[in-house]
Parts: C-alpha cells; structure tokens; sequence
DNA sequence: ATAAAATTCTTATATAATGATAATTTATAG
DNA sequence: CTATAAATTATCATTATATAAGAATTTTAT
C-alpha cells in the first residue's frame, strides 16, 4: 500500500451499509498493524476526511460535504442539468423522477435527480449512486456513446448470463445508438420504465444521458411521443448550456492567465 | 509536503471561483516541479478524486459525490435533520430558508438546507457551504455551546473591529446560551434575519443548530412566538432522531462484531 | 507534416512510512 | 475516587517510497 492508495483503501471501507470504523476494525479489515492505521488516521482527521464519532468510531468527514458543493457550482454537466430536471419533470405527462447521469470509472453514477413529490415509489436513482452499467436506459444512454476497444474493455467486466445475451445487448445498442434514444423496461427497478437520451461534450470529455423513469402503472403509449419529445428538447438545451458554460470557463482562464 | 498534506494541498487549489486548474498551474502556485505533480495529480485521477477535463485542465472527480452521498444516507446529523427542515419551512409563517450546520474544524458548516420555493433572494444559506464563525445566528446557536479554552481559542481566530465588539459578543453570547435561542438581523446577508436553537449530541459529538432565516421586510413581531415554538419543537425532535440513530448504529456494530 | 505542448519515464538521492514496542492518555466499572 | 482496560500517541531502527532534473514519448494543434 503506497501513496494515495493508503488512505483511499481506508475511505473506501466506508459506506451506506457501514459508515464508522474503529482503527483496530480497519486494521484488521486491511492486514495492516494499528499503529500505522493510528497515524493514517489522524492524518485524515487533520485534513477533515475523516471525524472521529462516539466511542472510538471514526466516519467520513466535512470534506466531502464541502467539495462535493464546490462541484455542484461548478461541474459543467451539473451546472447545465440541473435546473431542467424539475422543468422536464413538470412537462412530463405522468409523474416521474428525471435523471442527470455520467460515466464514472467503469460505472455510470447519478450526478443529480429530480422526483416529482407525487412519485411515490422508492427508487434507485439518486445523486451519487453507481448504477449498473448494463441495465437501465439511463446507463444505455451512455454506454451507446463508446464504441470499439472501450466498449469491448467495459463489457468485459460484466456477467452476461450467456454469450446469447452479450450478442443481444450489443446488438439493441447498435439500433439505439442510431435512433439516439432508449427505452428499458424494469431492468433496474421492477415496475419502473425508463426512457433516455445521450448527452455529451467532446472538449470537456463528458459522455452522459438524461433520462425519465415512470411507474409501469401510469403509463399508456399515448404519452410515448411527448416523452421523447421532451427528453430530445431538454437533451439538447443542456448540451448547449454545456458549450456555453465552456466558453465561460475558457474565457475565465484567459482572463486570469494574462492577469499574471 | 508529506503524507495526505500532498494530496489535501491540491484539492484545496479548487474553488467554487476557479473549478479547474491544469498541472503547471498547480505547479506554479505550490512552487513545485512539475513531474511531481503530474506523478501525483495521476494518482488522484485513478482514485477518481480528480478528473481531466477538456484542454489539459483537472477538475474535482466524482468519488466526492459518492462519498458526499454515503455521508448524506448515514450523518446522524443529516439523518435527523434533513426531513424536518421541509415541515418547518411550512410551518413558519412567512416564507424562510431553514438550515442546519455544524462546526466544522474552527467554521461552521451548512450540512442541509430547505428554502421555501417562495423564497425568492439569494441567500448564503447552502449546503456544504462555510459560514462565518461570529455572525449570523446560526452559527451563534453553534458557538454558544463552547465554552472555556476552546472557545477562547475559537475566538481568537477572529479579527474584531474592537475590543469593545469583542466584548460585546461574548455578553450577548452569554445571555443567548441563558435563554436557549438566539436572533441576528443582516449579519450574513443584508435584509435577512435568523433565528436559531442549538443541538447536540455529546456521544456522537454533535455540536450543531438549527435555523430559520426571513426577509426582514415579511416579519412582524407577532411572528415571533410562533417561530421560536417551531424551531424548539423541531430541535428537540431531531436531537431524539439523532438519538433513536444512534442507539441503531449501536445495535448494528454490536451485531455485526458478534457475527465475526 | 510539423512544431509545440502535455505527459510519462528514468534515476540517484533524500525523505518519509512502517511496525514492534513502550509510554501516555482517556474511558469505564466498581 | 481509584483501578483497570481500552484507546491513542510516541519512539526509533529499518525499509520503502517520494522527489526532481532531465530525457523520452505521446498528444494536440496548426
């Protein structure tokens, strides 16, 4: 264990299921003797990476809290989305919960979420959830963007119940790809369909989808047209926001670059 | 430069202002060569704590946003909290920004926020954003719990106007801890007012408020007994949430070190 | 196709991390 | 309040890793 591995083994111990640690439960966890983890640890208390709760758990710490918000006001993607969601939520026919999603290492994770406060079923989509990669509109929408090696690279890494369904699943993404949307049908959630469209920028290296999910129940193929309708519109409103958002962000360091 | 120092001094270049910084800037502005930081900007780019953006700009990464998440599902604090400022937004009588902060090393932090979408100025009031330590009455619900050297110690930090201001603040901050609650008019941002409670929690050490900022122009006095009964009620159910999540927390690790 | 910029690689040397153990502090129970 | 255990920090010889200058390579822009 060497660099910044060592203290990213450590946080990624962390997680919804288990959120606080003893060093002497890391220790063991990682093989690693406790007067080592003792001094990780302090090291990331220090940098308010970790806090030190009750008893001797320690948890994660306000920093991530605090980068996490300087992303939100500055990720392209995030600033562009975001204040959409709710508008296409509202322009929907039936309720839904509207997605911002993106490649993230060989997963895609939701980067934001609105749900219409009339959604009432529990969902898995909200901000910062790694979804699977090969189920569910939201990540086709983006895996139908990467092609050749990538591709091949990415689905290797998945269990495909047979060579059968591998060969099915890249040829469904062929066709959508050249449709330029999506449609699943509980592959993530059971009694939930979604429908989305890609999203990208090839300058700022963003391969992302916006998606709607809908309960099964409330729909009818009546709502079909609008829905692609919207999620086309409001794809490509934030596709533009995104170039804009770019042209501010060059312009911002060129003005700081010829200040020095 | 050693250990997580390394690591924390980069992410620290990164700023709501300035979202993305290219290696010789970073190299520059740390005055150090430029293969060390490439060597350890590659580091934090596989960690996903940084990511590269367009030109040869980096950016903030995504494991931020999941980690921020994992804090959001399992902060006690947050936890508690978060479904309550919704419910005391509607129960105010005019329409309010309700926040939740917490010390956060010598500042407060915002952790979670509800602004009524009648709501209509900017406010300071965000989550993951750091507020001033001595103004504002959410962070005075927070600083009047401390007490002795740390508060001292706190205090010190902070550049007042006189010796007189400063004298002022710790009386007035004595008389608020008496009472319970506090009140500040257009220390944060001019034409708001706050009002605070404190709440905490010693075995999980908690130490946090509870508020509700106004338009000075919509309050009345005769508001103010129901806002103070509000933000009491509503404190004191979060400091029994906070409670019921830990005696859960005890519960699971206790389970799951007798399963091993 | 070419030049410039960005990034990675190589290396000897300096510096810091490790982990066993001891010392100290803090929490807990009687 | 004291005794005991648990948690945390300190010490230090050894080992491993980071550093930084410059060369080599790859990528990008023209």
């Amino acid at each position: 264990m060497s660099g910044f591995q060592r203290y990213k083994k450590i946080l990624d111990l962390f997680s919804e299921e288990r959120s606080s640690w003893t060093v002497l439960e890391i220790s063991k966890s990682l093989k690693t003797p406790s007067s080592t983890i003792y001094r990780i640890v302090r090291e990331m208390v220090t940098a308010e990476f970790l806090e030190s709760a009750s008893g001797s758990y320690f948890r994660l710490g306000p920093a991530f809290i605090k980068f996490n918000r300087i992303i939100n006001f500055s990720d392209p993607l995030v600033r562009a989305g975001q204040p959409f969601l709710k508008k296409l939520a509202n322009e929907n026919p039936i309720t839904s919960v509207n997605v911002l999603a993106r490649l993230y290492g060989n997963n895609v994770m939701c980067v934001a979420d609105y749900k219409n406060p009339t959604f009432k079923k529990n969902t898995s989509y909200q901000r910062g959830k790694l979804m699977p990669l090969i189920y569910g509109a939201t990540s086709r929408a983006i895996i139908m963007q990467i092609t050749g090696k990538r591709l091949e690279n990415l689905i290797n890494l998945e269990n495909f119940k047979s060579d059968e369904n591998k060969t099915n699943f890249l040829r469904d993404l062929k066709s959508d790809r050249k449709k330029g949307y999506c449609f699943t049908e509980g592959q993530v959630d059971k009694g939930l369909i979604g429908f989305a469209v890609s999203i990208s920028n090839k300058k700022l290296g963003i391969i992302a989808s916006l998606s709607s999910i809908f309960n099964l129940d409330d729909f009818l193929l009546e709502h079909e047209p609008i829905i692609y309708a919207n999620l086309t519109t409001y794809g490509l409103l934030v596709e533009k926001y995104i170039n804009e958002i770019f042209d501010d962000i060059q312009k911002y360091h060129h003005e700081t670059n010829s200040i020095r």
